[in-house]
RNA sequence: GGCGCCUUGGCCAAGUGGUAAGGCAGAGGUCUGCAAAAUCUCCAUCUCCGGUUCGAAUCCGGAAGGCGCCUCCA
């Protein structure tokens, strides 16, 4: 049975979707006015692994995310790059897509736009104004936070308070502080639409409402975001949505924590702005991936070197673990057999998705299956059957498609991974192997000494060597 | 000031009332020309103080520390 921990009432529940075998899921995409980071990234896997478990349950799923391509930093950006809107748009979403296919995260099934939707976004307006939960004041259209009583539900606020909290904004045309604008009135050279109030354009959350129930419906079943968009852009979400339709917006709000860089919030001031881009070059994208898994989606996370080293290895240990199991399920000739371990792995793996998507719970029954494998593989007396070793690498695949790890050619994404770190450290591979023949060629001469001593050159390059019966292989320690 | 979260061994990290997963690092063993890799063994009573309970890391109250949101943010 699924469970997924609700914002809306801050505990796991189970999950029952609103259509039989059907779930729908809406996502709040980048607002494309830089390129994507690795924040990003870890919202975007945390809702990958959602759809890709859904969908391994047998789930038809209708996964929609958008692009918000139209708000104050996008025009401000714009502005100080000198460039059109949708220059800076294009050039942004080209850039999320590219990391989106480095992740191999799943497409969703739309990919709707601000822009493209004004028509939509009108019309949910208006029918705010009409149910009386907006007004229109000096050609800008504003949601009356008072007048819907259920604000606050999704984070936990009350109006009042929060009123008493504000600075009073001198000069507004807002009835009340807390009001947020749903359309705002263009300023000469600014992109702009025609709308009953005037030239201007969307307010920033109307279209996720807009978008989300053209494509989803007025009521779905999922919707997902960073922790930070709780308040005020999915509390203003429902308030818009809700307005408008007279029904519930939302079934399960799904938020995933937050990620720090070296422990601190990633930020421009700060100089730790990574883009997916940046990391991508210092780190293999399986490599990415598993980190952004190893930790559950909601529990913040640390991108810092040292974690990431240490998921490298492990997914280093891992596909050579896969590469010795491929050698001994050669021989099964395409049978495969999944044995009792095999069978507790797939448990292991479906008890913990189960748990509200517990992918750190999947990380450590893959270390118990890899673990138990390399421990039998060492010797004929233990080592699986042919066909039972096809059944372990059946299993893994099984798991590993949903995390999104562990699908490729062991041998290539080894070999990538070598790349990699050769490349973030400088270090020249024919430098390696030339360094490698000659310490073969001083133990073919016995010259333990001289050959130690090319041993110790590599080791203070950070290489550590394999002597194995197959010749000597090599890796970063 | 308001709302919410977090605190588990040197480090990362599971744990959601039944007697502390896993990994890294470290120590020792097997293997090895020596190593490395792999593997085996060892390595915590859960920030503190009260309470509920037969029993709590897990529930309640309080303290300390850290963090997020309340303005743009995945």
């Amino acid at each position: 049975m699924l469970k997924i921990y609700n914002t809306l009432s801050e505990r796991k529940e189970e999950f029952v979707p609103l259509e039989k075998n059907k779930v729908k899921i809406y996502a709040c995409g980048m607002t494309v006015y830089d390129k994507p980071h690795i924040g990003h990234a870890r919202k975007e896997v945390a809702i990958d692994l959602i759809v890709r478990y859904f969908k391994y349950l047998g789930y038809e799923t209708v996964y929609v995310r958008n692009f918000t391509d139209i708000d104050d930093k996008i025009i401000e950006r714009a502005n100080e790059r000198e460039i059109d809107i949708k220059v800076l748009t294009e050039e942004n979403i080209d850039a999320f897509y590219k990391a989106t296919t480095a992740l191999d995260l799943v497409e969703p099934d739309m990919e709707p736009k601000a822009t493209e939707h004004i028509v939509e976004i009108v019309g949910m307006i208006e029918k705010l104004i009409r149910n009386g939960y907006a007004y229109e004041a000096g050609g800008s259209v504003y949601f009356s936070v008072k007048s819907f009583n259920s604000y606050g539900k999704l984070s936990r606020r009350n109006v009042d308070d929060m009123i008493a909290g504000t600075r009073f904004e001198v000069e507004t045309e807002k009835n009340n502080p807390l009001d947020f604008a749903l359309w705002k009135s263009s300023k000469p050279g600014e992109p702009q639409w025609e709308s009953p109030w005037g030239m201007g354009r969307p307010g920033w959350h109307i279209e996720c409402s807009a978008m989300a129930t053209k494509y989803l419906g007025d009521t779905f079943d999922i919707h997902a975001g960073g922790r930070d968009l709780i308040f005020p852009h999915h509390e203003n979400e429902i308030a818009q949505a809700e307005g408008a339709t007279g029904k519930p917006f939302v079934k399960y709000w799904v938020h995933n924590g937050f990620l720090t860089v070296e422990g601190e919030k990633m930020s421009k001031s700060l100089g730790n702005f990574i883009t997916v881009e940046d990391a991508l070059k210092d780190y293999h994208p399986e490599v990415l991936r598993y980190f952004m898994l190893s930790t559950h989606y909601r529990t913040p996370i640390d991108f810092s070197i040292a974690n990431l080293r240490e998921t490298e290895k492990k997914l280093y240990y891992f596909y050579q673990t896969l590469k010795n199991l491929s050698f001994f399920a050669l021989k099964a000739n395409g049978e495969e057999v999944r044995n009792e371990r095999a069978q507790s792995f797939i448990n292991e793996f479906k008890e913990a998705m189960d748990d509200d998507f517990n992918s750190a719970k999947v990380v450590a029954a893959f270390y118990g299956i890899f673990k138990h494998l390399n421990d039998s593989l060492i010797s004929k007396k233990t080592r699986p059957a042919p066909e039972e070793c096809a059944g372990f690498i059946s299993v893994i695949r099984e798991a590993g498609e949903v995390l999104g790890v562990l699908q490729r050619d062991s041998v290539k994404v080894l070999e990538e991974i070598k790349d990699i770190q050769l490349q973030r450290y400088s270090i020249n591979k024919d430098d390696v192997e030339n360094l490698i023949y000659q310490r073969n060629e001083f133990r073919k001469a016995k010259d333990f000494e001289k050959a130690d001593g090319v041993r110790d050159e590599l080791k203070n390059l950070g290489i550590s060597i394999q002597d194995t019966p197959d010749g000597t292989e090599w890796s970063f320690s």
